[in-house]
DNA sequence: GCCGTTTTCGGCCCGACTGTTTTCAGTCG
């Protein structure tokens, strides 16, 4: 059990204790103890009994909690609570827009326990009958279970790419097979996998099919299997897996088919460029060779979608798209001033010992009060101490930022000198997220005419699988990025990956920045950087135009031209 | 249930927003 399952395990006590009309204040602790938890950067697991009960917010009786959950998995209280609840109750919990006291009340009056039933209920307008309910909400109950309903049993990029891994371990650890490697759209490096799809090379699959009996991850699906195919699912998590296999010669040509998009072959074709064919009908060293012999640029599996090859072609060649080690600097992070878990130096010194030449700390604006957003007494505290850092940590620089919260009407909500008082400005919405798009769309403009805004955060709001961003004309965004010098962050975080990458082209037409931002909370959250590069790669993003592939000179001369025009 | 004490019980993180109300509960970040 990490830390984040054990608060997982008491943030679900807490929302079955409400669901179940606890007292109040005893759902607060389970709640506190979780917001505690989240701060601590230490594994609970292997540390004494004791120091487990001296944690704020943790008492006797959490610690031993925290106990039976390393044993056990879970505690008597949860165990107790998830028998006395049916499971699809438990489900319509995670639906956006219902908390445990709306849940309550479906359940008690309208006894629906699943979320297909609650669907019908909806359909059949029995929720907007209920006391405190009306029209809209049964209205985004209903757009939250469908949304819940199309998501089933897919992935996030970073789960897909680790368990995509875990099968082709398992399948090197066979020794049956002479190369595993992963396809499909995680190799194509997709923001959400639906299916996760190997290839092997083998001589004899049935070797490998009987290696593969009654493993304790893999369920075969025997309809859908056959002597050259197998396909099943993953036993924890309930995600479709084809397992495909070919002859070690062939291999070449497989991986490339199977790590292309449709799209993408569909457009070779119309192109006049036998790729397929030649795909199938030969033996290659490699996938380059390939589109050599098809006379095409070798592209890259993330450029595989049917969307930038032409503009490729024209071009006459693969640009060199971003990479990890082209990244010179972290921006938009965060610290323990506000709802970080690590101080500002140890992120600091962190970015350094990776090798990076600059990190942006962008903690959260005053009105984020639910996360310790910034007063402008504390802005004034950490300047002073960024100031103090980077005469020891020079030439290593801490660039002093916010992620200050655009307001509903589209300002940001500090005065202008406190606004001018920082290096970078990062404008993020994290509040009233239901806009249509017209307000939504005028909201971020406002936002982007404001000469203090230097970039913009998360642009959508989106959390991928949990819940769709606000609608954006995307277009008109864009435009006055370009007009008024803002830069666009792709939030690196698995969850968010926005921008979308499949609006990164128009940005470089317009000449617009990108930045790769991992919006780290923690140390460990600069590894996220890695998804926003695949997101970059995928909308064509070279360094060049990457703000923060450039060194601290140039980053520095750029945000001090754009300051001084504010 | 936890905490911090005025050691034996009272107070517990917060502001905005939405949709429902007709003054506010529930949800979210």
């Amino acid at each position: 059990m990490t830390n984040r399952d054990i608060i997982r395990a008491f943030k679900l006590t807490a929302s079955l204790l409400e669901l179940h009309a606890a007292n109040p204040f005893k759902i607060r602790s389970y709640q506190n103890a979780a917001l505690n938890l989240e701060r601590l950067e230490q594994p609970l697991l292997g540390m004494t009994p004791d120091e487990v009960a001296g944690l704020e917010g943790i008492g006797k009786g959490m610690a031993e909690r925290i106990a039976r959950l390393e044993e056990t998995e879970s505690f008597p209280e949860l165990d107790e609570l998830l028998t006395q609840t049916p499971p699809g109750v438990v489900k319509m919990l995670s639906l956006k827009g219902l908390g445990p006291k709306k849940v309550r009340t479906l359940w008690q009056s309208l006894k629906v326990e699943s979320e297909q039933a609650l669907l019908e209920a909806c359909e059949n307008d029995q929720v907007a009958a209920l006391k405190g309910f009306g029209k809209k909400t049964q209205e985004s109950i209903r757009e939250s279970i469908l949304f819940s309903m199309r998501n089933a049993g897919k992935l996030h990029l970073s789960a897909a790419e680790a368990l995509a891994e875990q099968v082709r371990q398992l399948l090197l650890d066979t020794g049956a097979v002479q190369r595993v490697e992963i396809a499909g759209q995680t190799r194509r490096k997709l923001e959400i996998v639906d299916q996760l799809e190997l290839l092997a090379a083998i001589e004899q699959p049935s070797v490998l099919w009987k290696a593969l009996e009654n493993h304790v991850m893999l369920a075969k699906d025997e309809s859908a299997s056959g002597p050259f195919v197998w396909r099943g699912h993953l036993t924890e998590a309930d995600v479709p897996v084809a397992i495909l296999t070919c002859r070690p010669e062939e291999f070449a040509g497989e991986w490339l088919l199977l790590s292309s998009a449709d799209a993408h072959l569909q457009w070779a074709a119309a192109s006049g460029h036998a790729l397929v064919s030649v795909a199938r009908n030969g033996a290659f060293a490699s996938e380059e060779a390939i589109y050599q012999e098809a006379a095409l640029p070798a592209f890259p599996p993330e450029l595989r979608e049917g969307m930038l090859e032409a503009q490729v072609l024209e071009q006459g060649e693969v640009p060199r798209l971003l990479e990890m080690a082209d990244l010179k600097g972290i921006l938009h992070n965060h610290s323990t001033y506000s709802d970080g878990k690590h101080t500002l130096e140890e992120m600091a010194r962190y970015c350094q010992e990776l090798g990076y030449q600059y990190l942006g700390i962008s903690d959260h604006s005053k009105t984020a009060a639910y996360a310790g957003g910034l007063q402008e007494f504390r802005v004034q505290q950490q300047h002073e101490e960024i100031d103090r850092l980077n005469k020891t940590l020079a030439p290593f620089k801490i660039l002093k930022g916010i992620e200050s919260d655009i307001l509903g009407d589209g300002s940001l909500d500090y005065a202008d000198d406190v606004l001018a008082s920082f290096d970078f400005v990062v404008a993020s919405v994290h509040s009233n997220l239901g806009m249509d798009q017209a307000h939504a769309t005028d909201r971020l403009l406002r936002a982007i005419e404001n000469p203090y805004t230097t970039m913009l955060g998360h642009p959508t709001g989106r959390l991928l699988l949990r819940r769709e961003g606000y609608p954006l004309d995307f277009r008109r965004i864009i435009d006055a990025c370009a007009e008024h010098n803002v830069i666009i962050e792709i939030n690196a975080n698995p969850w968010r990956l926005d921008l979308d990458w499949r609006w990164v082209p128009y940005a470089l037409e317009k000449g617009v920045l990108i930045s790769i931002n991992p919006d780290a909370h923690e140390k460990a959250g600069y590894a996220d950087m890695y998804y926003g590069v695949c997101m970059g790669r995928k909308g064509g993003l070279t360094a060049d135009k990457t703000f923060n592939a450039w060194p601290l000179d140039k980053v520095e001369t750029w945000l001090q031209k754009r300051r001084s025009k504010a």
